[in-house]
Formats: C-alpha cells, structure tokens, sequence
DNA sequence: TGACAAAACTAATATCATTAGTTTACAGTC
DNA sequence: GACTGTAAACTAATGATATTAGTTTTGTCA
C-alpha cells in the first residue's frame, strides 16, 4: 500500500486529466488511476467528485489572478491592459479544462470568491488612469472580461474555423477595446 | 400505451429540460419521464444520449440563423451590428441550455456545419460596407463572435455580480467595438 | 381476419458516484 | 519490544446512469 497520498496530488491529478482530457470527462475512477488507489478511498481526502470540482475552479481562479498580476506589474495604461489580455487569454489556451471549471462550477469557497474578487480590484486599477464614470467603469469591466472570455473560449472549443492569425485577431480585438474606452473617456 | 410519440417532441422536451434544468443534467431518464414512456423506448427514435445532444446543437445553431437574419434583414451599417448582437444575446438569454450545447457538444451533423457557415455569411454581408481588408475583416467577424459570446455565456453562468445595467453594459460594449472598425477603416 | 412492422415493454449489463463496514499500517506509549 | 489507537487503505453493496437484447403489444393493410 503506497500510503502518503495528499489532497493536493489529487488535485493535481485531476488537473492534469481535465486540461488533457476534459473537464466534462472528469470521474472519480480516472484520479484513482492515476494516484494508485481505489476510488473509495479518495473519499479520505475529498467529500466527493463535487469537491474536486470546486477545488480545480478555487485552483484556475487563484493561477488566473496570479497571471493576471504578474502581468500587470511595472505597466500602466494600453499597455497594462494589453499585457493582462495577453496574459489571461494564454493562461485559458494553457489550461481549459481547469478554466472550465472555473466558470462551470458553482463554488462557494471562500478562496475562490476571494481570488474572483482580487481579479476585479486589479483591472479597476488598471482602468482607474482612463478615469471613466462610475457606470462607464463597469460598462468597461464587463467589455473586458467577455472580450477575453470569449475569445478564449471559442478558441479552445474549436469555434474559430482556421488557427491562422488567432494572435493577431486576439491583439486587434483588444485594441479596439482600449481605443474604444479612450474615446468614451474624451 | 400512448402511441404517437414523435423525434420532434423527444428534442422539444429535451430542450425545455435544459433551459429550465441545465444541460449537464439532462439524461434519458428525463426526458422518457417527461415524453410519458420509458427510458429504452427512446432508442426507437434517438440513437443514444449524444443524439439528442447533437440534435440540441442543430437546433440551437438554426434558431440563432434565423433571429440573427430577421434582425438584419432591412438594416444596414452600425443599426444592423447593434441589432444583430442584440438578438443573438436575447437568443442566448432565453435558451441557455440550448446555447451551451451548440457550443459544447462536438456535433458532425451536416445541418449544424450549414448553419454555423451560414451565420458567418450573414455577419459577414453585415460588415461589408466597411470595406475592410481580408484579414481585417475576418479579426472583426472573431471580435463580433467573441464580444457576444462572452457576454452572454458570463451573463448565463452568473459570471457578472449585480444584473443591474446589463443592457446598457452590452450596448456600449457593441458600441465600443463598432466604433473601434469604423476606425480601422479610416 | 390475419400478418407484419412499428413501437412500446421487461430484463440485463456496464459504468458511474457514494456509503458502510473491515482490514492494514504506522506512531506513540508502556 | 509488544500494545493500542488512529489514519488510510481496502472490499462489498447501493442507486443512478446509459445502453443492448429480446419480448410483447398495437395499429394498419391486405
């Protein structure tokens, strides 16, 4: 018995499993496979398949902030707002079945509410030099975060017929983005 | 025995069920309760769960064809982007479950192939007076598909915190983005 | 009326997640 | 160094799922 298993190679499992496999595919048998135990004995360490749902969401929201900020450090304006685009489009190409976790699990925990909430203070900030209104903000908020999303997340289903010039489009997109923002602001 | 159940009324109910439920959660089980038979009898007209699954997908690409045209049809220039994105959004706001399996549901049927190659020939007639060039054309129809489709699937996962001012959000969202191709084109 | 096909059914199998109850392994104590 | 308690593994069983095989019923048409 190879005893020493921990939550956290579970869930590094099931990361890995979700981002090559899919997130829909994901089952208890798979993780216990891949760990060496049965599947009733992953129950020691997860409440259940839900749990490691949520735990890979809390994960992809955590690793997104993290990216997010790392981005964004040391740039201000278009090119802050560029950089995290970048950054946060790479981080869902590099990891979609944990980011579709991210957006397909209702989630409680705490840590992924805290790291949602932390992404949205950092692109205010970002956004706080172009000085827009209130409901302008918001509106702008919004524009970014479905812009990115969506882009994404067309791209990693296939949406996009041919790959050819995906970073281009993508870079064009968000362009028209911030230049959209500045002329609201003026 | 209530003879005279038909494929049409088997999809019907399946599509109530996850517009109302949510489409992970749709099973045979489901629908056999809901169509008044047992669950094996529905093999006589789907040939498995993907079947229905796929048949969503189709028809959810068709239902969007079609609002997507009537929207355009008499409209030209920046009216027609606007209500284009607008139906599409509604479209997506009112059948959830049917739109999340058109996006998530690997689908080789030719019907569905037709209608997703016949939206982009609508958008792409929509953006033509725009004159742009081949490859900014096709950045623009990603940008329109992405800005769209991000804000209503963030919208129908519950992704944005307060439905306050969603409208105004997704209007000045398009807004943004038609503003940002009129000046690509000068 | 009788035969055939379509459409329903029951029964059975395999794969899930989950729970209950049992055994094994390790750590600290006498 | 044996002993005990707990943590971590296990086997076995249950209920839900999709699917398949084989059987019965129903309706239509000759």
């Amino acid at each position: 018995m190879a005893r020493g298993i921990t939550r956290t190679q579970i869930i590094d499992s099931a990361a890995t499993l979700v981002n090559t496999d899919s997130f829909a595919a994901l089952s208890l048998a798979q993780i216990a496979s891949q760990t060496g135990i049965k599947v009733p004995s992953l129950y020691n360490y997860v409440t259940g398949i839900d749990d490691v749902r949520q735990a890979l969401a809390t994960r992809g929201a955590q690793e997104i902030l993290a990216v997010v900020v790392q981005a964004a450090v040391g740039r201000a304006g278009t090119a802050a707002i560029m950089a995290v685009a970048v950054a946060y489009r790479a981080y869902i190409v590099h990891n979609p079945g944990v980011y579709t976790a991210t957006i397909q699990t209702a989630n409680p925990d705490p840590a992924f509410q805290h790291a949602n909430a932390e992404l949205l203070r950092v692109l205010t900030q970002i956004l706080a030099p172009y000085q827009l209104s209130e409901p302008d903000l918001i509106h702008a908020l919004r524009g970014l975060r479905s812009l990115v999303h969506g882009f994404a997340t067309l791209e990693i289903s296939g949406g996009f017929g041919m790959p050819v010039d995906l970073d281009a489009s993508f870079v064009q997109m968000v362009q028209t983005f911030i230049g959209g923002i500045s002329y609201t602001t003026a």
